[in-house]
DNA sequence: CGACTATATTTTTTT
DNA sequence: AATATAGTCG
């Protein structure tokens, strides 16, 4: 009896894809608010409604030439939803920065006068910051520079037949907007220009937008504008989590004022997290909203523990230790080194890069902003050169693959391109052999070479053409010139440094990097994994390794007292960063489908374990302090 | 020397 | 957006 009971809750959730459907009805469309939790089956729900709506109005969008939109806050996301639609081009997913794109892009003549009132309003804002502080600081250098750029531009806003969104550090060109000018312009274009708005709802009757929580709180106060003016021909459909709001600019009170004729259903169950996890995550959300979400009757019970260390602790020992010992705790052997099958999630990349072992390369061209992007995006050519085609060597070469080696060879190399009814091919052939042969001697032994090494040698050779960016490097003793170009310090030889510090690691570390950046690792940024799911999370928490400011776990632990600012904040109703911080660490934890590892280092590790006890998230048996070497 | 002020630090988003 | 630290003024 009770059973049957129990299967039907994990059911409670159905009347909601019926309930959003009915708002899709395009003789009187309605909006809504998906009040949806982490796990709780939102695309699923997303996907089916719209393959039903599909199923019924097919013809009569085509007829319209109008499509259903899509927004999502990531790449992956976005990814994710088009596969689960069959790439059906009746819908167009897209992340909203692509979406407001496509939107504006066209209006350069309100673009340009939107980015001249802009611009001045920045310009003005430096000259007085410039007025009021103090000369010779990097800030006031870096002022002045961002001062003459903007001019620059300003002055150059004319020539601009169209504008473009290619905004990368290094060859932004002049005709580029960057990201939070095109949400800027889309939310003021979408709210002073009420031709925009109905451009958006003659080719969008319906517009969904995922992870809305998080969405540019000027950019959806803009969609509710439009929403309003176009009543029963617009359909606003929002997805998302309060508590998972996990950007600073999204809107704080979404959700909380909508009107009366907006459909608000609500998700109860979370199919992805295991009782325990789903237990931990409730409580942890008691104090903001008392939301609970129900778990599924058919899953096992799971696992959740949590490891506090000091944090002068050495954090590839320590972590060593928390796999072997969830592991023994969870009888699950890809917690297990040997094939170990987890994911780790990190609060900032360079925590990545350090354990997984490619700092070295990683932080001289993390710190140069015209690097930062290519870096993390894997776009570098002066890297790409080392992931693309000595890397694929290199890892032919350990297992013996002859034919991949020539392949790659034949791809990328000089001594390969041959010109149409060439003689003497077998002896380029052979030459390119022996050359490929040298440049792997450099691993003879089991060393390791330098990055430069490797350039110099392959430059010497001249077996691949070498990219423009790091070129003046694969000359050999270059590095007194590079040093007395530091000092004439223009921009560019900023640049050469950072490569020149970079190259200088060893190229074990490219292939650390390279598994990191291609999602070849097990590691992942808190705010990077939203959305995702997976088996066995381990979620490490270290605010003295932390760089940014936006989150204190030391606060949320109980370890540092609120300060002045949070108190402040708290008087006046506003988020605190220990509010902020706990729902970073309520996506995290909610990522887990069933074991769940915290690691957290703190100064006061008994503090810490006498709080989270205290609060209620995990009971004495599963925290515990280690002490490793 | 105490009091005050300026500065640096992070995540995601494109073609 | 919040705070530790470095720097400056009286």
């Amino acid at each position: 009896m009770i059973d049957i009971e129990k299967c039907n809750d994990d059911h409670i959730d159905d009347h909601v894809d019926e309930e959003i459907f009915n708002c899709l009805n395009l003789k009187n469309l309605k909006s809504f608010f998906l009040f949806a939790g982490a796990g709780s089956g939102k695309t699923r729900t997303l996907v089916s409604v719209l393959e039903r709506f599909r199923d019924q109005n097919y013809q009569q969008l085509q007829l319209n030439g109008q499509r259903i939109a899509i927004i999502t806050f990531t790449n992956a996301a976005c990814e994710e939803i088009q596969r689960r639609l069959d790439y059906d081009p009746l819908f167009s997913v897209s992340t909203i920065h692509s979406f407001i794109w496509e939107l504006i892009r066209e209006f350069d003549k309100d673009i340009r006068e939107w980015l001249d009132a802009n611009l001045n309003n920045q310009i003005d804002d430096l000259k007085l910051q410039l007025s009021k502080g103090r000369k010779g600081t990097k800030t006031y250098v870096d002022r002045v520079k961002s001062l003459e750029i903007k001019e620059k531009r300003i002055n150059n806003l004319e020539n601009i037949k169209h504008f473009t969104y290619n905004p990368s550090g290094l060859n932004q060109s002049k005709e580029s907007l960057s990201h939070s000018e095109v949400i800027s312009i889309g939310a003021y274009f979408l709210t002073n220009k009420p031709l925009m708005g109905k451009i958006l709802v003659r080719k969008f009757p319906i517009l969904l937008i995922d992870e809305s929580q998080d969405t540019n709180k000027e950019l959806i106060n803009a969609f509710f504008e439009v929403e309003r003016k176009n009543n029963n021909i617009f359909s606003l459909g929002l997805f998302g989590d309060t508590m998972q709001r996990i950007y600073s600019d999204g809107e704080v009170n979404l959700g909380n004022s909508l009107p009366d004729s907006w459909s608000k259903p609500v998700k109860k169950m979370n199919h992805r997290c295991p009782p325990r996890v789903i237990k931990l995550i409730n409580k942890i959300r008691s104090t903001v909203d008392g939301q609970e979400q129900r778990e599924r009757t058919d899953k096992n019970e799971g696992f959740v523990h949590m490891f506090i260390l000091h944090s002068k602790t050495d954090k590839r020992n320590a972590e060593k230790k928390v796999v072997q010992r969830m592991a023994e705790i969870t009888g699950d052997p890809k917690w297990e080194i040997v094939d170990a099958d987890y994911t780790t999630l990190i609060l900032e990349h360079h925590m990545a890069a350090n354990r997984l072992g490619f700092i070295d390369m990683f932080e001289p061209l993390y710190k140069n902003d015209k690097l930062k992007t290519g870096l993390l995006d894997g776009s570098l050519s002066g890297l790409q050169f080392f992931t693309r085609i000595i890397l694929p060597i290199v890892e032919a070469d350990e297992i013996g693959d002859k034919l991949k080696i020539t392949n790659i060879t034949r791809e990328y190399s000089n001594l390969l391109k041959f010109q149409k009814g060439e003689r003497d091919q077998l002896l380029r052939i052979s030459k390119a052999r022996g050359a490929v042969d040298k440049l792997l001697s450099l691993w003879d032994d089991s060393k390791d070479p330098t990055c430069i090494d490797i350039l110099q040698c392959v430059a010497e050779l001249n077996l691949f053409e070498i990219p423009d960016s790091i070129f003046p490097l694969s000359v050999k003793e270059k590095k007194e010139e590079l040093i007395s170009e530091e000092i004439t310090a223009d921009g560019k030889s900023d640049v050469l440094i950072a490569w020149f510090e970079s190259l200088n690691a060893p190229f074990s570390q490219i292939r650390a990097y390279d598994s990191y950046i291609n999602d070849k690792s097990r590691f992942m940024t808190h705010q990077g994994v939203k959305g995702l799911e997976f088996p066995r999370v381990m979620v490490i928490i270290d605010d003295s390794e932390a760089r940014g400011f936006l989150f204190s776990y030391e606060k949320l632990f109980g370890v540092k007292d609120k300060t002045e600012a949070d108190k402040k904040n708290e008087n006046e109703g506003k988020d605190t960063s220990i509010d902020r911080t706990r729902r970073l660490f309520y996506v995290t934890c909610s990522r887990a489908e069933e074991s769940l590892a915290i690691v957290a280092y703190s100064t006061e590790p008994e503090l810490v374990k006498k709080h989270v006890i205290q609060e209620g998230w995990f009971n004495e048996s599963e925290v515990e302090i280690l002490n490793v070497q």
